[in-house]
Formats: C-alpha cells, structure tokens, sequence
DNA sequence: GCCGATTTGTCCGTATGTATC
DNA sequence: CGATACATACGGACAAATCGG
C-alpha cells in the first residue's frame, strides 16, 4: 500500500522487470508514453525512474531512452559458490531463521564502550548477544547496543522476535538511516563457541559495524554483526553519477 | 566545474558541513531560506539536499527540518582499529599508490571463464592482474576482464597507469554503475605469494566482485578485487525509505 | 552536414497534503 | 488554531544528446 504516486509506479515497473515484461538490454517505454499509460506526470514517471537506477535494474541515456540491466539471479549467479545458492534458496523460500538471545543486560557506557560504539561515556544502554540461525545453522553473532531512552521498555522476549518491529509498530519510532561499515576481522573465542567453525577453516569472520539514528536525528544503536565468512555477501550498487545528486 | 545547479549547491552544502559551518545534530537553514539565498527554485534545493541524505550526511523530518548527521573522520574512527588510522591517513594525504601489472594477455572466454564472469562464451577479452600499492605495501590483487571491443588497444601501460582515465578520456566512454558484491574468500597462493600474508595470520581476503556497464548497456568488465583483509574497509549509508523512490 | 523528431536532463512556478510546533 | 517545514504532484519551458531522412 504505497501513499504516493511515484512509488506505486516505481514497484510496477520493478515488477515488470523482475518477471521479464520487460527484458535484459531492452529498451523502456519512454517517459512520454510512461506518463500517457500511468495518466500522471513527468517528473512523477522521473521520481519512480530515478527509484529503479538507484537499484541498478535500468540505466538511462540522454537522447536514447531507459535500457533495463537486470538479470534474474540465475542468470547472475557466476560469482556464487556452491554453498552460497543453499543461502539464497533459503531467503527466497521464506524459511526464516530462529533467533537466540545470548546475553541481554543493561550497562553504562564507559570509556571503552564509548569508544567502540560511539556513544557518550554515561550513556544508558541495553547491550544484547544474539545469535541468528538460517535453516538450523547459526550463521550470524550479533553485538546490539541500543540507547536505553530511545528505546524503552526492550525485553529479552522482544530481542528473541524482532526489535525493528518493536521499535516501529509499537514505539511508533522512524527508523531513518544506516551508516555502516564492513571490515574482516579475526575470529573470537565466542565466535568459535557459538558458530562452532573450526580454525583451521576460517580464522576470520566478515564484519558489519553500523550506526543507526532515528528521526529525532539520534542515533540510537550501535550493532557490530559478526557473519561466517562462508555464508557472507553483501550486495551493493554505484553509480558513477547518482541520479539524485550525490557526485561522490 | 558542475554543470548543473543543483550539483553546485549540494558541492556547496557538502563543504559546509565538512568543515564545520553546519555542525553534527544541527538543524540546516530551512528549504525556503536556501532557496533565498541561492536564488533557485525549490526543487532545486530539494534536489541537492536528496544529495546529502543519499551520502548520509543529513536527515530531512517532515515538518521540522533537515539536520545534519555527518561526523567528521576524527569522531567517526571508533570502529577503526590501529592499522586502519595508517590507511586512512595515507589517502588522505594523497599518498597515492604504485601499481604493478602482473599479467597481461588476451583470451578467449571458454566455459569456466563465461561461467566465472559473466561474459558470454567465445567473448574476446583482455585478462589483466595487478598489484596496487600503499605506501610501499601491496595491498589489493586485481583480476580484471575487460570486454575487448568496448575497450580497444588497451596496453600494459595503460593498466599500470589508469585504465579508467584511458576509457573515459581517450576513448570518451561513459561508466555507468556498477554491481558488486562483498564476500570472504579463503586466500590462495598468488595472494600469498604477492600480499606476502603469513598464513597463520589471516587466512582469507576480503573480495569485491564487479560488474561494470557503459553508457551502451553493456557489460563490459567484470573484475575480482582481492584485498588485504586486515586493511579493508568498506563504507555505505543505507536508508530505511530512501529518497528518491528505491522502497527496497 | 543539416534539420527535425524523439528522448532524457535541468529548472522553474504553483498548488496541495501532512507533520511539527 | 495558525505558522512553519518538508512531501507530493502537476504543467510548462528550454537544453542536450541521439537518430533518421
């Protein structure tokens, strides 16, 4: 149920590519006749356009018009492994994983807190241990903090469902954005007692460090998420001259 | 030298938050007082402030304002460890690197390297490996699948040069995006061998795998980029409802 | 090479909706 | 309630790139 305009016509045409209406290399419909069949205007056309270049699925060229550039993901498999299609399988037949809680106690930021999630010394926060299961195997060892103040009244009985959806259907907070950071790092005692990975296979686990704010402009959670190197991807998409601004 | 007005006022607006004028948590003067002082239309403004929400760099809150979220490097580097302040500050000091071509060769893509690629079979291809250097210390291992015909007479001089600046200034193509995806590898011998990695320290690498499109739609490189793992580091802003379509 | 038709890119002004204070 | 601020949408104008005749 998409309020706006602009975004129920930036899902339709993602649809329609997806399902192959509209195929690899082909050209779009331009935003002339784009405008006469979804009976809006231009710069609407433009806005759910701009939605799909940001997602890497078209590109657009000045004088030309708009070619789609996705591939369904078992035309775009080459760079995936053996094991990693038994991943993939498993987020698309919607075999959701269980989540454990390891540790769920609230502290005071310290010094050395502070320094490792950003938040000020003194800072009340709940600091929760989880472990997140695909299909059985525990794949992911997650570090949560979160503000105390900005997200009252977390239990452990929450941490186990889904925090995000305490946060937004319950305490009715925006979550607005993200900055995160990916690194490799070696693997910790804790990692190995959890994830059960033999040294000998991987000594090193692929990291996600990330910095939430909400839309009081606070940022309220520190994660530091710890993934089996075997079952990590991460999938991004540049753009050498963003369709919005953003000449990075 | 942008172009666009828009570009030039997002430019304008990055710099001030980069140095201070607009400091962390504090609220931006309003659309209406940018579009005084500009002297350009709203969506003007809007347009280069869609810019900075897409970099991460503020927040915008419907009836209150946009507030700028941006933390400069030395209060952003609580997740960096001591090695990576090394890095970090080599780039930032221009300190730029050698490149070493290791190897250079044309081929004709088979089966396996279709399959590993993405290219289709029979494809023409110039395969190159190179060695990027920091300071003195190899850093990253390249392999790199250029399309032959989208990238004609490129030369180990080239390669060791910059392969970007002979597409986009010499055979004036344009790069488009590019479709990567993050993940862990185990190291392999020509790692070893070139990284000078001991084993027992770190036995992976971090790796990005791409695939490149030009203004044509066509895919035209697909490169593995083999980094160190204790020095990688990879940046990103995601963006619960992002700003210009994209409900991901 | 030129011209005109088509297509995307930039920019403007305006109107209305919605959230905040 | 009114004032302010951002969000959505429309319509029009001109520029720039492409392509065909």
């Amino acid at each position: 149920m998409p309020k706006s305009k602009f975004e129920s016509i930036y899902r339709d045409l993602k649809l329609k590519i997806e399902d192959g209406t509209y195929e690899y290399r082909q050209l779009l419909p331009s935003e002339h006749a784009l405008v006469q069949s979804y009976g809006c205007s231009r710069n609407t056309v433009r806005r759910a356009v701009a939605g799909l270049v940001a997602d890497g699925y078209v590109q657009t060229m000045q004088g030309k018009g708009v070619r789609c550039i996705f591939r369904p993901v078992e035309q775009t498999s080459y760079t995936i492994g053996s094991i990693e299609s038994f991943k993939e399988s498993s987020v698309r037949n919607h075999q959701k994983g269980r989540t454990r809680v390891l540790q769920f106690v609230e502290i005071t930021a310290d010094q050395k807190v502070s320094s490792r999630t950003g938040f000020a010394p003194g800072s009340e926060l709940y600091y929760i241990q989880r472990l997140h299961y695909l299909d059985g195997i525990p794949l992911i060892l997650n570090h949560n903090y979160f503000l105390k103040n900005a997200v009252p009244g977390l239990t452990p009985e929450i941490a186990e469902a889904s925090i995000y959806e305490y946060i937004e259907d319950t305490l009715h907070q925006t979550i607005v954005n993200s900055k995160r950071v990916i690194s490799v790092e070696k693997i910790t005692e804790i990692d190995e007692k959890y994830l059960r990975l033999n040294v000998q296979d991987y000594n090193c686990m692929a990291v996600i460090s990330s910095h939430t704010y909400n839309s009081d402009g606070v940022m309220f959670e520190f994660t530091q998420s710890r993934h089996r190197p075997d079952y990590f991807r991460f999938y991004d998409n540049a753009l050498r001259r963003p369709a919005y601004g953003s000449t990075g």
